[in-house]
DNA sequence: CTGACGAACTTTTTT
DNA sequence: AGTTCGTCAG
């Protein structure tokens, strides 16, 4: 067997975590080191050379994109088909096991997935209905509590009664929570993990089964599993030493929503025959930022230990640059970007990547004044959208009525005359005889208890659902939802309006309609087949939008760059309480998350690093003055330099040219100095930066506002 | 039932 | 500042 190809392309210590007997592992996988390859070229090792069968391959990730670029380079690796080998996510993967047992787990054949929104809804109603305060128990944070518990495999029933007037609170809420998606057959994201767990750990037969089949167990990004995942994978794996996982503890950016680092400690004692390979040698980044990169997360105390190194140069340092404000950070940003892209490079290989979302804004409004095209990461995703939720919700409605959150949803949307009130009648009677909203409705019609005019609204309502679910008996799936969307009048509710928002919700729609038919489920009945659309609409929430490939600048959080590498990166914001964040400054173990997190933003950058902070920063409506960011002081100063001088003045705009104390720089003119442009009037120095010819200086004129401008050309005049 | 206005809240996010 | 959400008036 020609195993070359497989091995060829490592290095030692790779081919070491490749090549090694079937046992328990564990990569420490530094960023940059090759991780995604080792896990690919490990199971294609296993398949070629121990000739192990793909059947007996299990291979977990956390996002979707992960699994199939997982799948897509095995399969050009191996020239084989993956389709017999289980990989996925986590939350896939128990999804298809709860759909295979649905019985043994407790569940109806029919059961449905909810994302976070569904569920923020549904716990939203439930308030409601326990005549609870919103303002006093916040559905965010019941969810928040709910999710926490289910993430640690704890059950309402396992919890304690407590004193604690808000615990006590929370229970009960729990309780009632878990008891209302029982009832209505309703599975929210950290229940697929539960319940699957559970299913395994409860059922023997099944269990046995899948221990059997699944010899040999990969786990991509293991820093980032949660306590239930890892028992869940302790089960799978039981009285077997075949888990090979691969992590980096110095990578984990996850634990604010239950990721448990610890887990990798576990691990080395569950498994005391593994293996330990680290791979520390760095193929994406320069010595600097590779260095710089290093003795940043060396501040942290709970490390497993890992240097990286690179044989690469020591290439550009790391260039810090203090603005003036945020819209001077981003006017830098951008002039750089420009110089990039005009010295030959491909705008996809710059990107800015900040701690929230909400400091996007001024860098695409000057993205956008500059002509220079980008794209906006992790907005919202394609089956978030509100237009598409309706859709979908009329879906649900059609596979089981009794769906209390896609009835509430879509009740009137289009506006169909059934109101507030009429609503509430149904609500009451729904919450007096502890039947469904569908019921109730049913119900209430039936005992004329209404006028005749919500009668007959809510009559044609309940007849749209019935007669859409009797045509979809027949129809293909993209059919249906074809019929749905037409049938309901959403389509023609967003065509009427003229906006150029609406437009896009139809085209949207349309592409709902396309989604269903590039849907291809293992089933051949039609009911099956829209349930597991709904799932697959839950759980893959579908990539922002791929349509345009155009060369484009990446903007998006350092959550989101994980895994992700730049030719040139800039890290922008680095302010204390923006990041690390206000929150996370009392809490060591947060602020250590946050260091990781620049960690990971730093070891982006393949060849140039820019890292900017503004001394000055409109926040929440709000002038502040933050203090540079501890992460970005804690770079030694060799792999450092700063692109400006920085004057010692706070505002060198006002300050300066109101005492006449300016700056002295080379070459004449002087921060602070008033200057005029024939072009742009009377203006301030605020900085200057490059040598010679290329010697810049940013000006505020008075009536053009901030420039930047070449010496060389711009004739300026000293006042 | 719809539209308008005002209050409250603003980390990170995948599934 | 900007958004979202809920209440209120028409």
């Amino acid at each position: 067997m020609d195993v070359t190809a497989i091995i060829e392309p490592l290095n030692a210590m790779q081919r070491q975590a490749v090549t090694a007997p079937a046992q328990s592992m564990l990569i420490l996988a530094g960023a940059g080191s090759g991780k995604t390859r080792v896990l690919v070229h490990r199971i294609a090792w296993l398949i070629q050379a121990e000739s192990v069968s793909p059947h007996t391959i299990l291979a977990v990730t956390f996002t979707n994109k992960a699994a199939a670029e997982m799948r897509g380079r095995i399969e050009a690796l191996l020239a084989i088909s993956t389709r017999s080998m289980w990989i996925g996510t986590f939350h896939g993967l128990a999804h298809r096991l709860l759909r295979r047992h649905a019985k043994d787990a407790g569940l109806p054949d029919t059961f449905q997935v909810i994302d976070s929104d569904d569920q923020y809804r549904l716990i939203k109603r439930l308030l409601k209905t326990m005549n609870l305060d919103e303002a006093k128990w916040p559905p965010r944070q019941v969810q928040w509590f709910i999710n926490a518990q289910k993430d640690e495999g704890i059950r309402a029933r396992h919890m304690l009664e407590s004193d604690d007037l808000y615990h006590r609170q929370m229970l009960l809420l729990y309780r009632a929570y878990e008891a209302l998606c029982q009832r209505s057959g309703l599975v929210d994201f950290a229940e697929l993990l539960l319940r699957a767990h559970e299913l395994l750990r409860d059922n023997a037969e099944i269990l046995d089964f899948y221990q059997q089949r699944f010899q040999h167990v990969h786990v991509d990004e293991f820093q980032d599993t949660n306590t239930i995942q890892y028992a869940w994978l302790r089960l799978i794996t039981a009285g077997k030493d075949n888990l090979f996982i691969v992590g980096d503890d110095d990578q984990s950016i996850y634990g604010w929503r239950g990721a448990k680092v610890e887990n990798l400690y576990s691990f080395q004692k569950h498994y005391p025959n593994h293996q330990v390979v680290r791979l520390e040698q760095n193929y994406r980044s320069t010595g600097n930022i590779l260095h710089a990169a290093n003795a940043i997360i060396s501040h942290n105390e709970a490390r497993m230990g890992k240097e990286l190194w690179t044989d690469s140069g020591a290439g550009e340092l790391i260039s810090v640059y203090a603005a003036f404000n945020e819209q001077d950070e981003a006017y830098f940003v951008i002039e750089r970007i420009r110089q990039w892209v005009n010295d030959g490079n491909i705008r996809q290989d710059a990107a800015i990547l900040y701690r929230s979302n909400a400091q996007s804004r001024q860098f695409e409004e000057k993205l956008i004044a500059a002509g220079i095209p980008y794209r906006v990461y992790g907005g919202l995703r394609f089956f978030e959208r509100a237009e598409i939720k309706n859709a979908l919700a009329y879906l649900r409605l059609i596979a089981n009525h009794h769906d209390d959150g896609s009835f509430e949803r879509i009740i009137n949307v289009p506006a169909r005359g059934i109101g507030a009130r009429t609503f509430a009648e149904v609500r009451q009677k729904a919450q007096q005889d502890n039947i469904s909203l569908w019921q109730a409705a049913t119900g209430l019609i039936a005992d004329k208890k209404l006028s005749a005019r919500a009668a007959n609204a809510l009559q044609s309502f309940l007849q749209l659902i019935d007669r859409l679910a009797t045509a979809s008996d027949t129809l293909e799936l993209y059919e249906q939802v074809s019929a749905v969307i037409e049938g309901s009048g959403l389509l023609a509710l967003y065509q009427q309006e003229k906006s150029e928002k609406a437009e896009m919700r139809v085209e949207n729609l349309e592409e709902l309609v396309n989604a269903a038919r590039l849907y291809d489920p293992e089933s051949d009945e039609n009911h099956a087949k829209l349930d597991m659309f709904l799932a697959h609409a839950a759980l893959e929430s579908g990539d922002a939008q791929s349509d345009d490939y155009e060369d484009c600048v990446q903007l998006m959080t350092l959550h989101a760059a994980k895994g992700l590498e730049f030719k040139l990166v800039f890290l922008v914001g680095l302010e204390e309480g923006l990041f690390p964040t206000q929150q996370s400054a009392e809490d060591i173990s947060r602020l250590e998350e946050e260091r990781r997190l620049c960690y990971v933003g730093m070891t982006r950058a393949m060849q140039q690093l820019f890292v900017t902070y503004a001394e000055s920063r409109r926040l929440y409506g709000r002038e502040t003055y933050p203090r540079s960011s501890r992460c970005l002081r804690e770079i030694p100063a060799e792999y450092i330099q700063e692109v400006r001088m920085r004057a010692k003045i706070s505002h060198p705009l006002t300050a300066a040219s109101r005492n006449g104390s300016a700056v002295a720089m080379e070459g004449g003119l002087k921060l602070g100095q008033l200057v005029s442009h024939v072009k742009f009037g009377e203006g301030v120095v605020l900085q200057k930066e490059g040598e010679g010819a290329q010697e810049r200086v940013q000006v505020n004129f008075t009536n053009a506002g901030v420039k930047w401008l070449m010496l060389a050309y711009a004739k300026l005049e000293q006042i």
